[in-house]
DNA sequence: TTGAAAGCGCTAACAG
DNA sequence: CTGTTAGCGCTTTCAA
């Protein structure tokens, strides 16, 4: 009855084979006469027997647990990719170590160590931008590892992403297209490649081949909060040649934006259109509901953890740097056509 | 350089002493001579040695890892909940196993036996309501269960929680207060022990403290969602004697009814007034801001994993059903008084 | 203060 | 189809 301490040994015992009977059963191996297969199987039922998975990550080298290190499971775009990730992991019997890094490069670091040492059988990384010391040990890591969101800047690691520069680009056109000859971009700090570095180029792109001039005033950098997009949008209105267009790096800043607008006795869509980026469920948890860019945050998770399982399997992979499609969500934070 | 596949029987060579000795030093054991100590470890940071976590867990019988069951990661509740969790163990030097079971006891019940199979130290679960099936597996688990925003039912089981019950008679009341003889309760499944028995209990003993009737039609159940709670306004604002007042079990609902409502032509608060529970972030980032009630998810989640720790120390523990206190924040879906 | 040796529970050849 | 036998890398007595 008891579940605990009763080892392959005693099953052994009680059925009247060897352990490596038990082992084969246990594993599912064909190679067992099915008389004794029940038998041995009766046999782990009655002792109720549960193999000891730590035992067998040792014998077999191999742990069927993947480490996921993400900046911050309680922010809710790390939340969706998470659950990609899980759903495809319990699939294919793999758990999850979950540890949150916050972006610092020092808890990264530690935290890709301490999961090595208990030795996952593979990595899912997800951070603003790769440090060198982080590479450095990436290089080392004796585990495949694949990021998540998380652009592999020239090093040779399997990454799924979107295209962040084309979609900020055309998210700025969209913008431009409505009429608009400046366009306001609130997104996070310049040094996090995608947030601040790609979806600023993009930005710049689209002004460019509209043969729009760059603002810097125009560009305000917060930290992906609600709070940081509506004080930025505070500030912005404050100016007399305000932009009546903004682009916002989050959904989160996107609220901020809409509801400092709002706040100050403006109309979105009528005075301000605003788009956002990734979709994020609180896009439609507002009024107007937000035009926003949709990144497949969810299926990122799941394609970078079933990308793993294939290098863990060694499986054929056909590109490792995965793309995937983006587009933008039109809602009511941007006037009809 | 290498950091894998060194052993501590190479680190011992290396440094001239016995594998006994390495994992002395390794373990922070303080019977060993300095100058030892040092040789081993220049050894140890010359081969780029790292304990393997998996063979010490075997042979200790602890892994410093422990089992988290949550409905669903991607809900901005559990993610709180979650990252307080996690932030205390990695506190404690403890790893989080993060599962997901879709609050479905077949689920629950297969991912507890895949942790207690991977040797956890012990377990947080969370859930809607602890199943029979289930109380029989955490009976005969051989590791410590701790409930987290989850009501141990009578079991004898270590919990941490809010007084669920109080806190909808709080904000019920707070609604009749206002001169309302009417109050609207939109909330989740009436089978779930905190949102539906526990909230329902408080709202119609609120009711009755104020020698209000319970009209059945003043009650709608969804299912948590901004949709059910939109759909569930909706549906209310169709009937003539409609409440003026709402108490929405979740924040995530109280924006859906607050939308319906305003999307209907009406305002918040001069016309209907609504009171959320939980205070998730959602609360603030909505206009009028959101009256709540303040369930600490972040600390129920810190204060569970650092009872798990006092239980995995045999720590003295002063009373396994924690009450954590909570209370009403007033924002602005609510007139002054 | 240090070393020798016996497991922890299981997998994986290798025989038979 | 089944059993024997080494380990996997580490902790933990027990002696010295």
């Amino acid at each position: 009855m008891n579940s605990n301490n009763v080892t392959i040994y005693d099953v052994a015992r009680e059925a009247g084979v060897s352990m490596a009977t038990v082992s084969r059963v246990v594993n599912g191996n064909p190679n067992v006469k099915p008389t004794t297969r029940k038998k041995v199987q009766d046999a782990i039922d009655r002792l109720g027997y549960r193999p000891n998975a730590v035992a067998r990550g040792l014998a077999s080298k191999k742990t069927t647990t993947v480490g996921v290190i993400v900046p911050d499971i309680s922010n809710i775009f790390f939340a969706d990719l998470a659950r990609g990730i899980e759903d495809v992991a319990t699939m294919y019997k793999y758990n999850i170590i979950l540890g949150n890094s916050d972006s610092s490069r020092d808890k990264e670091v530690h935290l890709l160590n301490t999961l090595l040492g208990k030795q996952v059988d593979g990595i899912i990384f997800m951070g603003g931008r790769l440090h060198e010391d982080l590479v450095e040990e990436f290089k080392k890591s004796p585990v495949p590892i694949v990021l998540a969101a998380t652009l592999n800047q020239g090093y040779d690691l399997p990454a799924v992403n979107i295209d962040y520069e084309q979609a900020a680009y055309d998210a700025t056109h969209m913008l431009i297209n409505h009429g608009h000859d400046r366009v306001g971009f609130i997104t996070g700090p310049l040094e996090q490649q995608i947030n601040g570095e790609k979806k600023f180029a993009g930005y710049r792109r689209a002004l460019e081949d509209a043969g729009l001039p760059f603002h810097e005033n125009d560009m305000i950098l917060g930290n992906y909060t609600y709070a940081s997009g509506l004080e930025a949008m505070q500030k912005m209105l404050q100016r007399d040649d305000c932009p009546k267009a903004i682009f916002a790096g989050t959904d989160e800043m996107a609220l901020g934006v809409i509801h400092a607008i709002q706040d100050a006795g403006y109309s979105v869509p009528n005075d301000f259109e605003v788009v956002g980026h990734d979709n994020t469920r609180l896009a439609t948890m507002i009024r107007p509901k937000l035009t926003t860019v949709v990144q497949p945050m969810y299926d990122i998770g799941a394609v970078a953890m079933r990308l793993l399982t294939k290098i863990l399997n060694a499986e054929e992979i056909e590109e490792k740097n995965v793309v995937l499609p983006h587009r933008i969500e039109r809602r009511d934070s941007l006037r009809q056509d």
